[in-house]
DNA sequence: CGACTAGTTGAGGCCAGTCAATGTTGGTGG
DNA sequence: CCACCAACATTGACTGGCCTCAACTAGTCG
């Protein structure tokens, strides 16, 4: 349909991440490739066994890397979608937004997390991802990637476990919002974090919030002052530390038994 | 891999309905080849443009059909999940569990809906899908699914369109629950009734909820008796007539103007 | 240094939850 | 056909958890 090469800059033009608000954005495109082969987090990516003929098959498919500020937006709500993409260094966050203005945060992505997958059925995207910090995402062109996923069926086979999974992680979320407590948001919150952080090696007790208290509020449905009081709270109660944003975890069977506790 | 014919049936020992808390579920699966052809849900399960051609192949591919009594679970939490399930008649809601019991409404399941497509990524369900009513099921085997996925472009991308749709959705959800007020909760959720009962022929301004009170609360993240304040106090202000689960929309307008309102 | 953003903490109010009593509906069996 | 029962729904009185508003502090960046 469209030449390999030039439908991506197309579709960076149509995605061209920009600081919000800025008039003009300020974005780093590295055109140098990034081999999946020898990629640090490729095991995140491409969970299941690829053997290395195939993986080099995907090496072609990874379009370029996108560098962005803090604050720099990799898509906007209504941007037409052409892509996913792999974080490869740094942190998002992916916000809905009500017509009204308002915002809800719908995800915080790290290292190895694939995100856009929203997009792919209206062709536009309905929510907006924006870094948290200094980010490096790599771009797999949709197109290109249902393209290669007919040939390899364990390809296929992945694609179809990143969707699904994000619907259950978005259903637990939904589980939280509707029926826990403060407390518990908060506390599924940090273990969330936890795990997360564990599964790619770094220290699941101590680790600095890419956020701020707003924003953590919006993802776990609170106002940032109760994001505050609470976590002054469970300082008070021993089972954390934190400054500001850096968090240490002390008393990880506590907080774990948080949740659940009714009123 | 497996034979087509076997691995059906086993499918089905997998994810037997069974009514909760009863010994000995009564399902009926009938093996009658409902065509896809002539189904008279098709342009909601398929769709973008297949030809006559690529339709008789995804015939094949539909195993048979699952009949549902009310009350009757179509899969719960952990069972394997091989399928995936076209609403043919009636409706489902899917529900996720918390380790304590609660118990969270995640979606309201009707004609031409396509439903499992949480199961894929971890092999097993993480949600319960159970009947409203009456119901019946299109058994699409995934594994076959992906299959013929790779043979007909289109049908690929019917798939992922689903998959994300579902995403855009529970996005949208989240945004509910996370920052909306009872009022518009209820509002969106009547609208949203409305707007899908219209995109299937019927009226969207007088239909009958298959669901509790409290089953809506538990989809918008309200307790039954908020529920029923608020449908009294939307009637008493001529937005809607109520009458038990029977619901008639008087002005959409208005109902609409709730939502955004701020405190 | 001043302006700004992020975070903490307190006082008070309100929206939705809780508890409880009563009404309504639909299915079942005598 | 009607009596009965259980599930569902409505409504009221009260409570409480989280929000709102507001003051203050601590960093950060030009």
């Amino acid at each position: 349909m469209t030449p390999p090469a030039k439908s991506l800059s197309v579709a960076f033009g149509a995605t061209a991440p920009r600081t919000l608000g800025a008039p003009a954005p300020v974005i780093s495109i590295s055109e140098l490739k990034i081999h999946c082969a020898t990629c640090s987090v490729r095991e995140l990516c491409l969970p299941v066994g690829l053997n290395s003929e195939e993986v080099a098959q995907i090496d072609v498919l990874v379009g370029a890397r996108v560098r962005l500020r803090k604050g720099d937006a990799l898509y906007r709500v209504g941007d037409p979608s052409a892509a996913l993409y792999a974080v490869r260094l740094g942190s998002l966050k992916t916000t809905v937004l009500a017509e009204d203005g308002r915002e809800q945060v719908a995800g915080y992505h790290m290292l190895g997390d694939i995100i856009g997958l929203d997009g792919i059925g209206s062709g536009h995207h309905g929510c907006q991802a924006q870094a948290l910090e200094d980010t490096e995402v790599c771009v797999l062109p949709f197109e290109r990637l249902e393209d290669l996923a007919r040939d390899l069926p364990p390809l296929q086979h992945n694609l179809h476990q990143f969707l699904s999974r994000e619907i259950t992680r978005d259903h637990n979320i939904m589980l939280l919002l509707g029926s826990m407590r403060a407390e518990e948001r908060l506390a599924v919150f940090l273990l969330n974090l936890s795990d997360r952080y564990r599964k790619r090696g770094y220290s699941s007790t101590e680790f600095v919030l890419r956020m701020t208290r707003e924003e953590i509020g919006s993802y776990v449905g609170l106002k940032l002052e109760t994001v505050s009081r609470l976590f002054s709270r469970f300082q008070e109660e021993g089972l954390i530390q934190v400054q500001g944003r850096a968090v240490k975890l002390l008393d990880l069977t506590a907080l774990k038994r948080i949740i659940g506790q009714r009123g």
